[in-house]
DNA sequence: ATAATATTTGCAATATTGTTGCAAATGTTA
DNA sequence: TAACATTTGCAACAATATTGCAAATATTAT
């Protein structure tokens, strides 16, 4: 709600359920996934806007994925509009195909080649998460 | 030409062109890119089926993106069908929108939560490239 | 609390992207 | 070169994403 707020967004039921869904969620959430579990109560447009707003405004980012799926998550912490920082790793779990944010697990730093500079790293990996083994 | 009959494939245009797109390009291609390169020759269609199979053959494989477009890239070394090892880290140039395949750069091992188990592992560094700067 | 204003939503239409079956065309093998 | 296997194009379809505009809702000022 705060949040909303200090972005300077509006207050609206479609926005307050859909930052719902993430809290409850505790991880990362695909856009097909939100759209399904709001679809009786609002409009498929909605969910297509509202997440491009919070992206903008840095509440929450999308995650690299392999095939032509859009997953996002809350953003942590440091995130300001159109400029995020989240260099945590994300671990997609292949049994319950749940998509983790390991807030802890930072990611490591690399070499990079010559005159390469870095702005942000993002790691995805894959697996059986702890519940499912 | 080599790699497509190793792999067990039948040597037609279309694949021959595709192919060269990707030495031609020396990194990642978007799927929408490599249509638009190809539509006044074959169909759309044939696009698709062909990005496809070479990835099964271990020829290409996808890199993952935050948008829900689809990047390519040849695999350099050690690629079965249905089997990729391309555990090396991926560039995108915020400058010249590239994407690169770091082929020496490994994805560094991390240490998970207990009780999770990997299986795969990627990563996805932006910045500014070497020629960009 | 209410009116005035600004923002957001739903709907409909449209665009883009991805998939499938089947016949024709092309490639491979003997 | 014939027989067979594979691949392609087409057409139809399904799924996903975008846009304009009027109605609905939220915010601001009174």
């Amino acid at each position: 709600m705060e949040l909303l707020k200090n972005s300077g967004l509006s207050i609206t039921d479609s926005r307050k359920k859909i930052l719902e869904l993430f809290v409850e969620a505790n991880g990362a959430l695909a856009h097909a996934d939100i759209e399904k579990k709001t679809e009786a109560i609002f409009n498929r447009v909605t969910v297509y806007r509202t997440l491009q707003t919070f992206v903008e405004k840095g509440i929450i980012h999308s995650i690299p994925t392999t095939d032509n799926s859009i997953l996002y998550a809350l953003c942590k912490h440091h995130c300001h509009a159109g400029h995020h920082h989240d260099n945590h790793v994300h671990f997609i779990c292949n049994t319950c195909s749940n998509t983790i944010c390991l807030d802890d697990v930072i990611v490591p730093a690399i070499k990079l080649p010559k005159n390469f500079s870095k702005l942000q790293a993002a790691m995805v990996v894959t697996g059986v998460c702890g519940s499912c083994r």
